[in-house]
DNA sequence: GTAAAATTTTAGATTAGTCTAAAAAATAAT
DNA sequence: ATTATTTTTTAGACTAATCTAAAATTTTAC
């Protein structure tokens, strides 16, 4: 039905719309892809003929029901073979992204069913992140990011942005994984940074760190 | 460095050319590709560039020893991805050659050497071909298919043709899995057909089926 | 050893996905 | 409320992979 592109598209789409949300503009969704409006603009064609998402010239997309259902598939397959890198292959959890980015596009109902029984029916990514069931179903919790929390706030990591490797693999130094508890102690005016209690152990992060932990109360 | 498409040329060439032993002509991959002589030649040109194999024209093309490399590779993530699904994921054995035929272009040398040691370093898949090993050493030892088997000759089923599913369900229903031994008792010379033993049990097949099991002395 | 047949290559088109440059529309500024 | 700026779309071109039809070459037949 979609090409490998239409899907990365697809799924870049329904991210930026907030899962559906919002309607994503022209250039949020070039610079997403990495490429040019014009580019967008012939591939949202396409889409919007395949019923994947409505297009309203000049104003964005959104993306159709039919639509959700498929990027979700497709974050389905990319959150089930993280997990089966990391659980099963003994990959850290800064080097998946990548190599799920490829399998995310295999086509085999049979084989995403298997994998979801082999890994025990997961329920979240490495990341934290939630897996959706086979029917497309996503159990999304509000989750905020730490930059926004206030002093004295505290609570438990939900999850952490899995696309940068070498924020991973810092966030991984300083103890900052889904599960482990956090609490707020301060907040530099000057430049943003915080101080906080990572499950009793203190550290400070600038804002592009904090940005990029997300807790639930 | 070389596309999907142009991975999948290399392995036909590789296989039809018998391990790089002898030249393949452009009518034979067109065949093999399910294309047409013209989209060969173009194809081939574009191999010939990239110098994994060398083309004379009109004459076919032979696989370099670069080439050799590249196409045992992706044999080895075709068969390695083939053990996986039936030996972790509870697939049969006549389902797994398509869902192969997507996973072997998954570009990751650390996924396909952890999923090396997560099976245990297998020699041979499920329909008992011989799996390349992370240099691209094979083993092949002399398979013989059964029709071109003397009256009484004794052995052992080697590997089995995979990439009908129908063939392997018939063969799995006689018996014939690699490893089990077999007899040949009798060879009808009308059409070919021939009785045989497989694991002691008497039955009688086909040409088309006893041109697709392979046997070992 | 020339003519017929089969095979292979070339020529010209098509589709998917991308780009640059120019035109059109929407938004912001005066 | 025009003008200027930003955003988006269109136009035209490019590459990869494919096709059909025609030309070139090799093989087979007589
Ligand atoms: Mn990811
Ligand atoms: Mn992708
Ligand atoms: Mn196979
Ligand atoms: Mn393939």
């Amino acid at each position: 039905m979609l090409s490998l592109t239409e899907e990365n598209y697809l799924k870049a789409i329904y991210h930026l719309s907030d899962g559906g949300a919002k309607a994503v503009l022209t250039n949020a969704l070039a610079v997403a892809m990495n490429t040019k409006a014009a580019s967008v603009t012939d591939m949202i064609k396409k889409l919007s003929a395949k019923e994947v998402i409505t297009y309203e010239k000049y104003y964005g997309v959104n993306v159709t029901p039919k639509g959700k259902t498929e990027a979700l598939m497709v974050i389905r397959k990319h959150r089930l073979w993280e997990t089966f890198l990391v659980d099963k292959l003994g990959f850290a959890w800064d080097e998946v992204h990548e190599v799920a980015e490829q399998l995310e596009h295999i086509n085999s109902p049979r084989l995403i069913e298997k994998l979801d029984e082999f890994l025990g029916y997961p329920k979240v990514d490495p990341h934290g992140d939630p897996i959706p069931d086979h029917k497309g179903k996503i159990k999304i919790q509000p989750q905020v990011p730490v930059d926004q929390l206030q002093i004295g706030f505290q609570g438990k990591i939900a999850a952490v942005k899995d696309s940068d490797s070498n924020l991973l693999k810092y966030l991984d130094k300083i103890g900052a994984r889904p599960g482990v508890k956090i609490k707020v102690l301060g907040k530099e005016e000057y430049d943003e940074s915080m101080e906080i209690l990572i499950d009793d152990h203190r550290v400070f992060i600038s804002k592009a760190v904090s940005q990029n932990i997300l807790v639930v109360g």
